[in-house]
DNA sequence: CGACCATTTGATATGGATCAAGCGATGTGG
DNA sequence: CCACATCGCTTGATCCATATCAAATGGTCG
C-alpha cells in the first residue's frame, strides 16, 4: 500500500558529543557552518522529519542514510520529488510551508539547523547569502531536469535515475539503491513492475548488473548514459 | 515541424517615449523599479528573447502579448517549460546560464533589466531582495507544479492547463490561448491530436465552449476543476 | 480564389498499466 | 530448527490510453 509500515516519530536526537569527521575545513561557508552549529538527528526508515504544509523553517544536511521527499495527491497516488544522499542539504523551500513531506527511506542522520539562524550568520557573512542562492538555483535545475525526465518514455527514466544515483557513487563501485522499487517508480512516474521489467531488461542486455535488488554495477556510464537521451 | 516558421531578432527596440500606465504606484517595489527602470521592447511572434546557455543578467516582464520558455531535447523533442502572460516576470534563472529558452508566442511587448541594476536597488532597499527570493519562490512552486501535471492523464492535463491559463482572466469572460496546440502539447507532455481531441471532448461534454480555437468560456471553474485532480 | 498552415477527426498501433501469480528473502511462533 | 506467514520484487497475460499515421476541414493572407 501506500502508508509506510511504520511512521513513528525521530527514534532519539542523538547526543552531540563525538567526531564531526565530515566537513573539510576548506568547505564552502554554508555546509561548514551546518556541520558546526547543525543539531543531529536520527530517524529509524520510513520516519517522517517534516510533513507537507508544515512551516519550513529548518534546513537539513544528510549525514547518512537517504531521505525522499514526496507528496500525496488527491486520488491517492504518491509523487516522489527528490532523493537526498549523504552530503546533500535539503528543506530548502522558498515559500513560508514546505511542499512536500520528507521521511528517511533506511535509518538516517541528518543535520538540522534553524533557517533563521541561517539567516542571522548570513548578515555577518555574505558568502552565506550567495550560496543559498546557489543552493536554490540547484534545486531548480533539479526539478527543471526531473519535468525533462518525465516526458521521456520507461527506459530513459530508469536509465536516468540510475545515472543520477552514480554521481554519488565513485566510478567503478557498485551503486546502491537505498529506495524501495516503489520509491523509484513514484519518482518516474511509472509503476513498479514497468521499473522492474525495464531493469531487468538493462541487466539482461549487459548494460548493468544487479549484484542484490538494491545494489547495481554500472559497466560504462558513458554507454548507459546513450541509452537516457 | 518543431522549427518555428520565422526566429527573427527583435522587431524593434521601441522609443522610451509615452505613458506608463501599468503599475500602480502601490504596486511591490521589485514591480514598481522593472516599470521605472525596465526598457520596452517589442518582439514578433515566434521571435527568440534570449536563447538556451545565453548568460542570464536581464529581468523581463511581459506587458502585452505572450511568452514562452523552451528547451529542445536531444531527441528533437521540444519541453516548454512555462508560458508568461501580461504582468508575469520571467528571465530569472538562479544559475549563470537559462536553462531554457524564451521567444515572444505573439507579437509581444517586455520590460527588460539588468539583473545587476536590480542588486544594486537592492542593496538600497532590502524588500527587492525579498520579492527576489519570493519570486523565485514562485518559480520553484510553478516548476514543482508542473511536475505534478505530467503525472496526471490527458484530460487532467488539459483541464490543469486551461486553469491556469483561467488564473489570467477574470471570472465570466473568455480564456484567451494565444498559443498553439503545439505549444500546448508540448508544454503538457502529449501530442497535438490528443490536445484537440481532449478539448473537444470537454467542449462536447459541456464543461467548456470554444469560441473559436485561441478563445474559449469556462462555465463553473470549481466544476471544471473536479476533472482535474 | 487558391495556397498554406493550424486544427480537427479518423483508423490503427503500441508502450506501459493493470491484474494475477510466482519467487525469494526475512522474520515469527511452535 | 523448521514450518509458515509476510513483504518486496519479479514475471506473465491482457487491456487500454495515448501515440502514430493519414486525411479532411477551416481559417488566414497573398
Amino acid at each position: 500500500m501506500l502508508m509506510p509500515t511504520s511512521l513513528q516519530k525521530p527514534s532519539s536526537n542523538e547526543t552531540r558529543s563525538g567526531r564531526r569527521s565530515e566537513a573539510p575545513p576548506d568547505a564552502p561557508p554554508l555546509a561548514r557552518a551546518i556541520e558546526v552549529i547543525g543539531v543531529p538527528m536520527t530517524y529509524a526508515g520510513n520516519c517522517e522529519i517534516y510533513g507537507e504544509g508544515e512551516p519550513a523553517d529548518h534546513l537539513y544536511k544528510v549525514v547518512r542514510g537517504a531521505v525522499r521527499t514526496s507528496k500525496v495527491l488527491a486520488d491517492g497516488r504518491r509523487q516522489i520529488g527528490s532523493f537526498y544522499l549523504p552530503g546533500d542539504i535539503f528543506g530548502l523551500e522558498i515559500g513560508n510551508d514546505h511542499a512536500f513531506s520528507a521521511e528517511a527511506i533506511t535509518d538516517s542522520k541528518v543535520l538540522v539547523v534553524r533557517r533563521s539562524t541561517l539567516v542571522g550568520l548570513a548578515s555577518f557573512d555574505s558568502t552565506i547569502t550567495q550560496e543559498m542562492w546557489k543552493l536554490a538555483g540547484r534545486e531548480l535545475a533539479r526539478i527543471q531536469g526531473h519535468i525533462l525526465l518525465l516526458v521521456k518514455n520507461a527506459q530513459e527514466r530508469v536509465v536516468s535515475f540510475l545515472l543520477e544515483m552514480a554521481d554519488h557513487t565513485p566510478e567503478g563501485r557498485p551503486i546502491e539503491l537505498p529506495m524501495s522499487r516503489q520509491d523509484i517508480a513514484d519518482y518516474l512516474g511509472l509503476t513498479v513492475e514497468t521499473v522492474s521489467r525495464t531493469m531487468t531488461a538493462l541487466d539482461r542486455d549487459g548494460a548493468i548488473h544487479f549484484l542484490t535488488a538494491h545494489s547495481v554495477m554500472v559497466r560504462q556510464r558513458s554507454a548507459l548514459a546513450r541509452l537516457s537521451a
